[in-house]
DNA sequence: GCAAAAGTGTTAATCTTACACCCATGT
DNA sequence: ACATGGGTGTAAGATTAACACTTTTGC
């Protein structure tokens, strides 16, 4: 008896892949975005994500970081993949696909000058231009994606200063999910998940009296981890 | 002033794309995968995943329920894409990068000859062979993504026949989630979410006595999304 | 009549929400 | 002394978790 061969990896056919980095940082109570307007054709001068393409011998993640480094001048920055976009169509001209990943940056701790030279810019979240392609539904997706993420895992710290107050975390995470929260409740909540270490010191930039500095606990979060807890919060 | 270009879009590669399809059911209390041997080299005769390249004039998404429909004969079912998997050396021999995407299917309702043919089995998720490549991580992955997104979304039901009981239901959860629950307080909890509605049928497969058949009520649940409501079980 | 699965309620414990005042400090 | 933001506790309501017996019916 013959069998068919399925022809399911028959056709072999190569196309670009480029991975497109949404970059989001958190000043001053905002939450924000870095864009960049495009200094080559096509579409020059509209605004877009930050991408490139794959390079044959590269991981996708790294092609990710590579791209972050290049236009913030930092690594060792919290990366996550969000989507691939691959509607046959979506870049005109030549069939590409875009593998996107999200970023969380201590906005504090980028290189200025990079960014400057790069003509990229920090727009507030609720306030973008129009983007290229699909980069305005790769935006869409990643702030949904982090507010997913950021209420089940401590990813939330990646956009503060190692050192940073209570109240700052809370206007993070009113940023996040755009609304308000009781600083009772939220004292009560974060505190109660033994993940944050108070410091001696105060930071006196935001009021007279000061706030303690805290810290994020890494190590009894995962010594907590190990034991079947759950973060949450908000 | 002239600025200098960042080569961000200068070098361009193209690679293969493929796609791998995570295929669940759910068939006697039990969540299955449904994986195939090999036909051609490379890897003849390991299990795999079922997959195939992406086609130049095809959208990803696309390319998987083509495959889906090449091994199961099925059309119109739920498939979400999961992760990209793209380090440079995971296939030997050409660089190729992989969208998975998984898929939930009517067990019953698939077309049993077609998955002889192409040399395809069920496998218990329990007692899965050795996959190849990157394989097997795709099925950890894709495990996560189902527990996380069945607890909010009203996707179990796809792996259910349209008309189910609330036991069948449970033993679903159960198996998804490898946990016993309170048969009580599960169904307290799934009749409050108000988007089952319960036939005048029993199905007698399962008992002398029988349990009441429902259906999933897609309208009301997109109704009561739209103020604001939101689905948990489990 | 008995085995096997379907169906049903209550209570205690926990978690969530709403809410308002005093404190510390720089000016 | 006053303006500004930091910090704290309690009570009512809602949700979850634990728990056991009766019903139906085919054999």
């Amino acid at each position: 008896m013959s069998r068919k061969i399925p022809d399911l990896y028959q056709v072999k056919e190569k196309m670009y892949v480029a991975t497109d980095c949404i970059i989001f940082g958190f000043d001053n109570g905002r939450l924000k975005l870095l864009l960049f307007k495009r200094l080559v054709e096509p579409l020059k001068g509209r605004w877009s994500l930050i991408g490139s393409f794959v390079r044959l011998d590269e991981d996708i993640d790294v092609a990710g970081r590579r791209v972050l480094k290049e236009i913030t001048g930092l690594d060792n920055v919290f990366m996550q993949q969000l989507k691939t976009y691959g509607k046959k169509d979506r870049d005109p001209g030549y069939r590409c696909i875009s593998v996107a990943q999200y970023a969380l940056i201590r906005i504090d701790e980028h290189d200025k000058k990079l960014v400057e030279d790069n003509q990229a810019f920090w727009f507030e979240i609720n306030d973008l231009p129009e983007l290229i392609l699909d980069h305005g539904q790769m935006v869409q997706d990643a702030l949904i994606q982090l507010r997913n993420n950021a209420r089940y895992k401590p990813i939330g710290f990646e956009l503060l200063p190692e050192k940073f107050t209570l109240p700052q975390l809370q206007s993070l995470y009113e940023a996040i999910y755009q609304k308000e929260l009781d600083s009772r409740n939220f004292r009560k909540k974060v505190l109660s998940l033994n993940v944050l270490r108070k410091l001696d010191e105060k930071d006196k930039s935001g009021s007279k009296r000061g706030a303690f500095l805290h810290k994020f606990d890494h190590e009894n979060y995962t010594k907590l981890l190990e034991s079947g807890y759950n973060f949450e919060i908000a």
